[in-house]
DNA sequence: TTTCTAATATGATATTTATCATATGGTGAT
DNA sequence: ATCACCATATGATAAATATCATATTAGAAA
């Protein structure tokens, strides 16, 4: 056992509303699973029957469109990675996830928590705002690759890993240029194109997949502009 | 009163799990409110007090992006808009809706909504089920339009409408050619000219409003390729 | 080490899309 | 009716992006 769930940083998230003589119980039913950088986390169109949310590390979500094409729907951290998408509406994944870092996960059955649900009204209503955030999040994130064009989005991506995932201007970031293009929805040489130019530029500097953020102010500019 | 819950089609999506002693107590206090087509319903800003959906009609959820720019983020019609994007986990609204055809929007005071939540598992997780339900539609339909280009979108548009409102193939699509335009996330002239090809190529017919899909398989494959 | 493969990189070109200009048709206001 | 305004439409051109070709580099495997 790595880690306990009276320590754990995300008890909150879930059990701030459980009884403490019952959550022990919920502990206990609990499965934690580490996965290594690159390993497979869920599958598109497995069976869904855990509950399952981000304890430590980085997640992909992603989804194949065609033979050999991926698109890249989110990322997740801690807190922003619960079951979404379909846990609630369907009986299958219709996306996959892998660890971008190593990653601890944390495993319910489903029908667990259904019942935490039905007869836990604090805890339903928290999980309703966690969940509803997630979510928000990808659409917003989505509407605003939509309407963006290839610096733009290129400068949306390097802002969400310095300010949301980092915390610094400088930072390893965990994607290749294929995956920066199935995420940005273009093609992989203009992705290393753009990099190349902002680097030429001076706004940013690139060495492999570490980046930082030269020009703040103006990378700031060109992801709210275009 | 134009219409009595008993016999709302809609009374299933949230009354269903409610003890019909109760059940009079709510319909009471919610209120039916009569939008005509082009009236507001939401205004991006507002403060959110109340818990809506959508009884009857057609309704477009849109932002503001830049100063005159909107985006229309999707649609819905009865039992796929309800309350959602920050219902739950946000004070104001940072979307707009209104109304594309007459419509029926019934309101409940939020917090009775929250009660209901705490209260009675049943509807909880009948809700979580309706709230995701709409939310992954929505990211599914801007994950699809990313990586579409300008013939995949427009056929896209006229399938939704087509396959998913109007079950029909001759309908009238009830937006402009911006709003397509804003939709997609392409320009309005080459909405336009996109439409004019289809016509020419006989795969729709076009007059004004009034759209009808000649050739389905065409049109689906055209949606589906890119 | 050597070899192989995949990722990164850049150029040339074709395709796609945006932008600007202009025209037509309809609709409401006066 | 006349005017003004807006939606629709189309062409010409510019800008953005994809695709194809080809190096180069990095890293994994033998």
């Amino acid at each position: 056992m790595i880690c306990q769930c009276e320590t754990c940083d995300l008890k909150m998230l879930f059990f701030n509303c459980i009884d403490s003589n019952d959550i022990e119980q919920y502990c206990e039913s609990r499965t934690e699973i580490t996965y290594k950088e690159g390993e497979s986390i869920i599958k598109q169109g497995e069976n869904i029957s855990k509950f399952l949310y981000l304890k430590e590390g980085l997640v992909k979500l992603f989804r194949s469109t065609g033979q050999d094409e991926q698109q890249i729907i989110s990322f997740g951290k801690p807190y922003d990675f619960v079951s979404i998408l379909s846990v609630f509406s369907d009986s299958h994944y219709n996306y996959s996830v892998s660890a971008l870092e190593n990653s601890v996960v944390c495993s319910f059955d489903l029908k667990q928590i259904s019942d935490l649900i039905q007869n836990n009204g604090t805890f339903a209503l928290h999980l309703i705002q966690v969940l509803t955030k997630s979510s928000d999040r990808i659409i917003i994130n989505s509407l605003n690759m939509l309407q963006k064009r290839l610096y733009g989005r290129i400068a949306y991506l390097l802002l969400y890993f310095s300010q949301e995932i980092y915390l610094n201007q400088q930072f390893d970031l965990p994607l290749s240029r294929k995956e920066m293009a199935q995420y940005i929805g273009m093609s992989q040489e203009n992705v290393i194109r753009a990099l190349s130019s902002l680097r030429k530029d001076g706004l940013i500097d690139v060495f492999g997949k570490s980046i930082k953020i030269n020009d703040l102010k103006k990378i700031q500019r060109m992801s709210l502009m275009g």
